[in-house]
DNA sequence: TATTGTTATACTCTATAACTATA
DNA sequence: TATAGTTATAGAGTATAACAATA
């Protein structure tokens, strides 16, 4: 194949899994929109299925400790959140989902397993090939 | 399906989507430090095949028009592009590549026909199934 | 000495609004 | 009156570095 017809296709490909990536991403920001919950404290919150150290939460969404302070104390001030003590290390403070954020969450999921793009486009055959596909390119 | 199982599942398909296309954005950010551009100015390059209007390259780009300005400062300064005036309409600059503009498309365009995350690790027939799958999540 | 979380600050990216020159 | 591009400014999102408490 020529490097033309190559880089197109590489082009076009490449540019159809941006905007599919960020179809999914709009998608979840509408459904916490729907839910009420700010779309970043969504994020944090479907990472909390158990406590978590914050610096545990940091790697999660792969960002810097500092901006799960802030980040923490808006899940708090929602009464999504608790800061609990570690029991062993007086240092951690784990994020421990309230029952209102377990509830939050609950809805976040149910509302995801309905609303995501590869739920609602694709049959359980296509998404195995879709995730196969997906695996190729990551292990690359 | 439970609840549970498919949230499951749109999590984990919509996560590797997301890392996929990010995948692919290093990897064009890769490219474009290789051959020494940066990356914001190596998308827009990509997109001047042809000269076109400021405001063109922003609905391409699906950016604000006064991002273009400083955007086409940058590429002007580098000698990448030039500001060209229009033959029919005055308020118009037309942004064309120049000689170095052009040289640096074909190289951009030649490493990412050989690198582009998609062509490396999915054959001809592989590359037709994802289209096909992100055209149905795309139009859905 | 290294690590957890906090704070203050600064940076990057991008948009908004007001402007000018044309149309 | 509307549009192309420019400018000044502002905001969102996030990081860096220094710090206190604890390991």
């Amino acid at each position: 194949m020529s490097v033309d017809k190559r880089l197109a296709e590489a082009r076009q490909l490449s540019q159809m899994l941006l905007d599919a990536a960020e179809l999914s991403k709009n998608r979840f920001a509408q459904i916490a929109e729907e839910i009420g919950v700010p779309v970043h404290l969504a994020r944090a919150i479907c990472l909390l299925e158990t406590a978590a150290p914050m610096t545990e939460l940091a790697s999660k969404l792969a960002c810097d400790k500092s901006y799960i302070t802030p980040l923490a104390d808006q899940m708090e001030k929602l009464g999504l959140v608790d800061r609990v003590a570690d029991a062993k290390d007086r240092r951690i403070k784990l994020l421990e989902l309230t029952a209102k954020g377990r509830l939050v969450r609950e809805r976040l999921g149910e509302r995801v397993a309905q609303l995501s793009p590869v739920m609602v486009s694709l049959n359980a055959s296509e998404r195995a090939h879709l995730e196969k596909m997906l695996m190729q390119i990551l292990n690359a």
